[in-house]
DNA sequence: TGTACATCAGTGAACGCGCGTTCACTGATGTAC
DNA sequence: TGTACATCAGTGAACGCGCGTTCACTGATGTAC
């Protein structure tokens, strides 16, 4: 086996990203070390010298896997005209494909409620993430038509999600997603009279 | 030791009772159920003369909690006067001790999202529950002088606990609760120009 | 009224299993001489 | 150019533990006679 300078950096990565694709799809508690080392072709041995403890690991994950999904967001914004853009983000965002892919999007929807009971280092560590996704929504508002709280957006966005994807009934998930959609678009309002702050 | 003619019933509702609260204030995973039998007291082996398996408990307490808090929702916006009760359940889920006080409180916002990866059996029980939450939406606002989309109401609501709980940050919680009020407020519509359904 | 028995909610030890974590070891590498 | 050695990413068996689940048993009960 060659060991090229950068490979363990490498390896590493490929853990968190395969951890940060599995979390969001199968939960936190539900993912094992073991099961997460064979699943980049590594055995259970070897975590330990890459992350002190399965709950780094989750910081990490959680952390990277929600700002690049924050990334990808802005790169796909960014092909979209100006003044289109909040209405892209409301559709991709609300899409049926973003609530059937969950191992690729919101880090919030998928495992915020959990994230919560999780202790104070990877909160911190999701809070910075929670607040670069407000200032992505802060940076599309900021070429549109219309003002509004990245907070109450953000907030109807994630809502709308985490009941579209809790729900067994297709009938009842898209209505979400369409409800939820209004419920966003309900909070941008003209600028002229808007009430910044 | 006597048994009255209902003890076991009893003795079955308590433990349902006990999980709902646990496993919102917990999480349903990390709730075991020797844990949950001592907590009421009764030794783990008879568990499974009250339940199938854990599972079945977890659609039992996550529907029957869900239902308990819809019940108190519904009393507690029975006492306040016809035309502020929209304004009082957005102000009483967006309060500060709802937010500090999960065990209590809205299923969805606790485990809406681990319960979504759960077997069909436990989400159709969820989702009976999230369509009866709706009802009561829709029942408040049947005496106020706006109308709104209840699912898009349910989200705004949602998303803002879900964020004020996972963010490590009080002021930022605090604003979460703040700009969900708005968000939920922004969805409301005067009925002569609303637009229904 | 008193004894024998069926009932059944609950006990507590045990099952196999997978968890997170540890550690002595492997073996291919680049370096020293 | 060739041999000896330190490095270190990764191995794989083992650790104790708590999980969900099973089951032979207990012991207070109401009923039968």
């Amino acid at each position: 086996m060659r060991y090229s300078k950068d490979h363990k950096t490498e390896t590493r990565r490929r853990i968190v990203q395969n951890a940060s694709r599995r979390f969001r799809d199968e939960g936190v508690e539900a993912v094992g070390v073991a099961s997460l080392m064979s699943g980049v072709g590594l055995t259970v041995g070897g975590f330990y010298a890459h992350f002190e403890s399965k709950e780094a690991l989750i910081a990490e994950a959680c952390s990277a896997g929600f700002a690049e999904t924050t990334a990808r967001f802005r790169a796909y914004l960014d092909t979209r005209p100006k003044g289109k853009r909040m209405a892209a983000l409301i559709d991709a965002y609300l899409s049926p494909s973003h609530r059937d892919n969950a191992a690729e999007g919101c880090m919030i929807a998928a495992n915020g409620a959990e994230l919560g009971r999780h202790p104070q280092a990877t909160r911190a560590a999701f809070t910075a993430q929670v607040n670069a996704w407000l200032g992505l929504i802060d940076e599309t508002l900021r070429f549109e038509e219309v003002t509004a709280d990245a907070r109450g957006v953000a907030s109807a966005l994630v809502g709308a999600l985490v009941l579209a994807r809790s729900v067994d009934d297709h009938v009842l998930s898209d209505a979400f997603l369409d409800s939820g959609k209004r419920a966003v678009r309900a909070c941008l309002t003209p600028p002229a009279k808007g009430e910044k702050k």
